[in-house]
Parts: C-alpha cells; structure tokens; sequence
DNA sequence: CTATCATTCAAGTAAATCCTTGAATGAGTC
DNA sequence: GACTCATTCAAGGATTTACTTGAATGATAG
C-alpha cells in the first residue's frame, strides 16, 4: 500500500505500482492461477503450489491488500477467491507483453508448447463453433477438485493422472479438444502428446478454464 | 530478468514476475505514460518526471530489459520509446484491477475526477460518433511537442498554460471534448475546470491519447 | 473449558531494489 | 586528437521484500 501524497496522481500511479508489485513474484502468480480455478483455502494453495502454510498465507495477504483476492471464513478455514474477472484480464494481458517483447520467453513457448504440442491451438472462438456443430468432445485434463468448481459446458472430466485408465470414455473418431489451468499450464500439453501416442485425434484450447470464464462464456457447476 | 529453471511453467512465471516487477514503481509507470505519448530521449524523460538522469537511464534500462521499451540512437541522444500497443492494454489492466478492487483507490478517483469534473466522461465510442457527425471541437490540451508526436485526428492543440490566452480558438456554442495524456492525467481535468468556469460547454474525454492510438483507432502527426 | 486444527502474526536473517555520486563510454564538433 | 554532451556504468548505503521459525489467535468439537 502506497502512503498519499499530495497530488492525485502520485496516488493513483502508487496505487498501480502496488498491485503491480502484488503480481511481481512467482509464488503469488501461481497462486493465483490455482485460485482462478475456484475459491481455495490456505493449506490446500500451499500444497499445490509447494509453499509453507504461513509462506502462503503472507503471499495471500499481499494479494488481498492489494485488490486481487478476497477471503471468507468457513469454519476453522480460510477460503481465498480472486476478486474479479479484471484480474484474470491483468494476467492475460502481462502474458502479452511477456510474449511479444521477449525474445526467450518466446523461445520457450516456441520449444516447448508448438514443439510438444505440433499444431494449431484451438481459439475460444473456433471451439463455442465447434461446440454448436456438437463435432468435438471436449476434454478437461485438471484435477476433479477444479473441474467440481467449475468448467466449460458440457466437458468430460479425466485427470491427467488418470488418462490411461480412463480411456474407455474417449472417442476414436471424433476430435478431442482438451484444456486445463490456462496457456502456460502444461496437464493439456502432456495429455495431447499422451493420447496422440495412442491415436485419437486431439488438439489443445490455447487457454484454459479461467479465460473462458472471465470472457463471459457460460460455464457449469457441479 | 529470472533465471531458467527446470520447468517450463517456471520459467514462464518467471518472465511474467519479471516483467510485473518492471511496472511495479511509480517513476516506470510515470515514464511510460509519457512514452506512451511518443518517442522521447532520456534527458526528456528525466525532466518531465523530475528524476535525476542518471536514475531515469537506470529505470529506462529495467523497463528495456522487461521488454516494455526499445531504444535507439539518434546521434548522442538515445530515444526510447514503448515496445508494443500490448504495453498500454497492460497499464489499461492494472487500472482496471485497481479502480475495481481498491477503494481507497476508488474514494481517489470519485473525490477528483469526478468531484472536480462532474459530469459523464465521453467514452471514445461516443467521441468516434460525435466526431462523425462533427458536433464537437476536439481539444488536445498537452504540450506542443506531445501533441507534435501524434494526436486525434482534427484536435486543435492549446497546451493547459497557454489556455487563457487562446480562448479565440474556441466556439462558444458548440460542444468541446477535451484530452490529454490518460485516464489519469490532470491535464484535461484542469482545462474543463476552467473552461466551465468561463461559460464554455465542455466533456472530457475518459482516457487519452495513447489508450485511443493502442484502440487502433486514427492519429495523425506533425 | 480444554483440546485441536487452520490460519495469522512477529521476529530475525538473507537477499533484492533504489537512489546518489562520480567516473567511464560513445558520438558528435572544433 | 582534444573537447563537449548525453548516456551508461559501478559502488555504496538505506530501504524493502522474502522465507523460516515458533508463538498467538479464532473457531470448532468433545
């Protein structure tokens, strides 16, 4: 939090520069990406994201302060959510600038996600086609804990993990779209080059749950 | 700028971390709305932000190195100027997380803006409109050399100093929308002000310059 | 009301960031 | 080549930030 000084501008300008301090740390934009799957409480974002749980709960607390999440009580726990679809757009649009003007952040997308991953990403547009036409099955790769939160209409859910075993509900024939956290998270990557291996026909969503979510589009609950 | 890790995600993290570090302080933000006005060289810089040269040059490095900004030569002067529209849209974002989340950000924002300047700011679909129909006098109200670097099509520039003395210009009976640097840029603020107070019928523009340049919107230059 | 569990707080150390100062570099000019 | 100007670099001290540890708080269950 910024102190006030005397002209509005400089306030306002320390207002930005700390929400953007708030994001300009690894932990809290992992953080945040879990939590853009659904309300989370401390112990369970410090598990997935490695942290301690009072290493957690100070970066939390940074992002509360600063706008980007909100906290209720449930009992003993303290459940976390982020505030706002504006927070989701905010990354989005530090991931732009981060792709456009980096040579090797370019480097990586390029090695890992296209070299991986050989093919066009599907856009959210192309999919809601598709998803009209009913021509796709559309695969949701995270956890059933994130997939219980919330995902796009009408998605099968099998956790990475549980890919080959769960192949039985997958389709042959039929082109398989399958998404997970977001476009830097890899689960979609590696379940795309899994289930190539063994034939079925299956491109990647360039994004995932959050973005759909936070453009407006309808999701479901359950 | 992170170093690499073993995981992809990691390192992408690391370059957004990074990259949210660079626009983490109040003198970068500042420097890039003026950059974001057009090119400028770093003795420029440093003056309108009343920063020490050598600070500014430091500060100018980290927003390069984060990929915000490029640099030239031009003779023994270097000019900088922003990498990317995607730079605007990020500041843009913050903005957005920040008016939408921090109330004391917000109490900021209607105590000024609005207090001083009570009345319904044009968005620029209106301004488009009005400018189409041509029911409006465009007021561009930055220094000669900002609106020299690009402007609105048609804007009639008369820098806030120089206001009083240039009244001539300006029709009475016909609405006048004036802008300046950004949504939070007190320029245009102060020109309404005054104007009002001199019997004039005049809006203000809700962002500026760069924000209508990045919309992809027309400019032109002299 | 005691025990337990989840979270937060507080203190301390290590590391990073910021600004100043003065010197070094690079590019013109005389 | 010597001189000037604009910018960058390098070193130092002050401040801020991050993570760990252990203790304190709040809420529930027995």
């Amino acid at each position: 939090m910024p102190r006030k000084s005397t002209t509005v501008k400089a306030d306002l300008f320390g207002y930005l520069a700390s929400a953007a301090r708030a994001v300009a740390h690894e932990h809290r934009l992992e953080l945040l990406e879990h939590l853009a799957q659904g309300e989370r409480s401390v112990e369970t974002l410090a598990e997935k994201c490695h942290l301690t749980v009072a290493n957690a709960s100070q970066h939390l607390q940074v992002l509360r302060k600063s706008g980007f999440v909100l906290s209720r009580r449930d009992g003993k726990k303290a459940i976390y959510r982020v505030s706002d679809d504006s927070v989701v757009h905010l990354l989005a649009a530090l991931r732009s600038v981060v792709e456009r003007n980096i040579a090797e952040a370019q480097d990586v997308v390029a090695g890992y996600f296209q070299r991986r991953d050989d093919m066009e990403p599907v856009s959210r547009k192309e999919l809601l086609q598709r998803l009209k036409e009913k021509s796709v099955t559309l695969l949701d790769v995270r956890p059933e804990d994130e997939f219980a939160a919330g995902h796009l209409p009408g998605a099968v859910n099998i956790p990475l993990a549980q890919l080959n075993r769960k192949l039985a509900s997958l389709p042959r024939n039929r082109e398989i779209i399958a998404y997970c956290r977001g476009p830097y998270c890899v689960l979609s990557v590696e379940a795309v080059v899994a289930l190539r291996q063994r034939g079925y026909k299956v491109r990647r969503l360039e994004d995932g749950y959050p973005e759909w979510k936070a453009a407006g589009l309808a999701v479901e609950a359950n």
